[in-house]
DNA sequence: TTAATTGCGGTAATATTTAACCGCATTTTT
DNA sequence: AAAAATGCGGTTAAATATTACCGCAATTAA
């Protein structure tokens, strides 16, 4: 990660809470779900980690959603 | 990562290489589109790294597909 | 007004990815 | 046949995520 990625990290944040806001669900009920902690959720919420392939796939878990649906939003100028 | 998520990588690895066969794309083309060396993307396609976000962002620029065309690819048991 | 829930910041040690090379065997192209 | 392209394994240092706690301030519920 030599460049910077805080915007990536900050709009994946900003995503995965609003699925969560969706879902109605509380840091520690997806945590209940899945292998994170949920403070850990939060700091993956706020921008804070550049989270790995098994981190996603067990956000979707917790979540109940695919895992595409983490990706699923609009990255703008940041790809292509 | 205490689980075991070899199958995990596995898979997604699996998934990159048929979108980049898709496109016709040697490693190296993909590569020159991203910042990634062509050597660790085979190691990616190979099963041998649980990448990052951001290293999934840097993919989906080298292939030229929406991120979570990444993901779009049934995990079977491995969630839900 | 108690009690419970919620979001979130801090921390430490450990484990892991990552970057950026090299070179080689095989396939493909000229 | 010669040259180029391709896939891929190996490597080491350095950067980074992760784990798994604790506790607190504020909101919500009983």
């Amino acid at each position: 990660m030599s460049k910077d990625y805080s915007k990536i990290k900050a709009d994946f944040g900003t995503h995965i809470r609003k699925l969560r806001d969706t879902k109605n669900y509380s840091l520690r009920k997806v945590a209940s779900q899945c292998d994170l902690d949920d403070s850990n959720i939060s700091k993956i919420e706020n921008g804070k980690f550049n989270i790995q392939l098994s981190t996603i796939i067990e956000l979707a878990k917790g979540l109940e959603v695919h895992p595409s649906k983490l990706l699923d939003y609009d990255f703008g100028s940041d790809i292509i």
